[in-house]
DNA sequence: CTGAAAGCGCTTACAG
DNA sequence: CTGAAAGCGCTTACAG
């Protein structure tokens, strides 16, 4: 590998002069320039990042901390918040390290990472990391409701409570006093903020949600999100009287449309159809399309990114936004 | 931020001894070795990556450079190919540093990045970084056919035009001499390469593929991919004779099994559908299920890891592995 | 406009 | 088992 040293030889200047000719951070008389240009050129030499990292201490890189279980491949969810850091970090210069390394909890193994700044996903409780990354004065920014303890800490999140609330107030509105909400898995503290936005808008209208009209997706009875969505209607029309179904996501809702094709159900007369998220995208796609919220789990990996962006130019600050997903009507209600 | 110099001091010993305690690389006594920890633990050290990276000349760490085009999000292929990347990589206990910065013409900019290796994504023709990488000899691998003048370049690619093929042959030999192809952009090599498959299955059978029963998706002409399939079919469902329609994804093909069921027809009996690939995973989620092309980004994505990790050990090899995407019946055909 | 030298925080022969 | 010192390839005051 041909260093700064070798180019510095053979124009006949400095160590420095090369740096700065690079660097362009003091001017060189053009004359230099050139001549260490074409040198650096013959030789093939490029500046070695990791070098000048340690020089300036800064890497310009970016770290995402995810959950990778061994098994599963990424979430739609995940991959959309990975394009949107992504995207906000190359848009400020900075580079994305991924880092899905099993957790060491041996501190032996845990280093400071060539990285300026952290986002964590789906944080667990009590993540010991997130201490580390304090003491070490690393800045770091959550993604999704963090733990309880670190107040201080700064954070991105969607107002899940907030959206199930506003879609349940607006079927209530439109007449459906009665639906059924095909939740997420009921482990996920997503589930439960929409649960209870709902919960929230029965009660404000003097109604109340009624528990066998809530279902959560268990991977044990369902064979993917379609079916969940189709079994869940086939088993339960005409039995539960609801003129609407609210579905966790966008393939859910694929299944439901699935089910009221075969029941000859019309959509949206019959029954209306809400997804909670599109996260394959699909909601424009399908016959009817279909109205749903959208997460822009990629708005809340950009604003992720921003925000940790602008900690690392201060690092006093701490930012805790709320990213509105917004209810996008389509034909299905 | 606390240095190995720091511990040291305090704990009475050489830099080298407490570089020993973490690295393990030499025997160091209990006795110090617990004092040390003690005192890293009480001042929050944490080894600095960067600056044993620079001392060691690794980084622990794999490129991914991708073209990210400012206003789209990454394609479900891309996508999958990243996981399949990041799988492979922390398996072996490597991170992934995300490329997507703009590619600067300008030698002044391009510096050796802080990685052990590359692996791009969509190589485009005569490609300046290829050259580069091979200047400083940075191990590479491709994903995608790479450029014809590279003989010597490491690279996985799906077997596409075999796939188109396949495809063709089947349904050639259960009858279906007159097919609908909606092919992807006609720029892309993935178009050409299934194109000639196709080709070549027909000619085999001693008949011509039609140039007319060829489309190919344009931005301009189609709102999406969904719409697409959907238009095609109702354009030109009657006009020409076809009994089975390929598409290039299971989006596609969700379009063209709504213009089956708006035109009353059973699928597969009156048309056959295989889609050539699979990238938002739908194709067990329609009705009827889809006879698909599992491409299988995270194979290729996770091949092109591992042969990068050989690479870096034996520098001298020269890999090129055509993944083989398998064709996965379901109903619709 | 340019150079000499110290420094960034580690690792690793070499010596004991 | 441990230490002293050189080295990894840059950057950056300081001096001129």
């Amino acid at each position: 590998m041909t260093t700064i040293q070798d180019v510095a030889k053979l124009a006949g200047v400095s160590k420095g002069t090369v740096s700065s000719v690079f660097s362009k951070k003091r001017p060189i008389s053009k004359e230099v320039t050139e001549r260490v240009l074409t040198i650096a050129k013959e030789l093939g030499y490029y500046p070695n990042h990791v070098a000048r990292s340690l020089a300036i201490k800064k890497t310009m890189i970016v770290g995402l901390r995810m959950p990778l279980s061994k098994d599963s491949s990424m979430s739609g969810f995940e991959i959309q918040m990975i394009s949107g850091v992504v995207k906000e970090c190359s848009k400020q210069g900075y580079r994305v390290l991924l880092d899905s390394l099993p957790e060491l909890d041996d501190v032996t193994q845990f280093s400071m990472d060539p990285v300026d700044g952290v986002i964590m996903l789906n944080p667990r409780k009590h993540d010991s990391r997130i201490a580390r990354y304090k003491q070490t004065g690393t800045p770091l920014v959550l993604v999704g409701r963090p733990d309880l303890l670190h107040e201080e800490i700064s954070y991105v999140d969607n107002n899940n409570k907030e959206l199930a609330y506003e879609v349940g107030q607006y079927l209530l509105e439109t007449g459906h006093t009665s639906l059924l909400f095909l939740n997420a898995a009921s482990d996920m503290t997503v589930a439960q903020d929409r649960e209870s936005g709902l919960t929230e808008a029965f009660r404000q209208k003097g109604l109340s949600l009624s528990p066998d009209t809530v279902m959560n997706y268990s991977r044990q009875h369902h064979t993917n999100a379609s079916d969940y969505g189709y079994e869940s209607i086939i088993h339960t029309y005409g039995k539960l009287p609801y003129t609407a179904v609210i579905t966790d996501t966008d393939r859910v809702a694929l299944g439901v449309l699935r089910a009221a094709r075969e029941l000859g159900l019309d959509i949206p007369d019959k029954l209306a159809v809400i997804a909670l998220s599109n996260d394959a995208t699909l909601a424009q796609e399908t016959t009817p399309s279909l109205t749903s919220v959208e997460l822009s789990a990629e708005v809340l990996g950009a604003e992720a990114a921003k925000i940790l962006l602008e900690i690392m130019q201060d690092p006093t600050k701490v930012h805790q936004r709320i990213v509105d997903a917004k209810l996008v009507f389509r034909e299905s209600c």
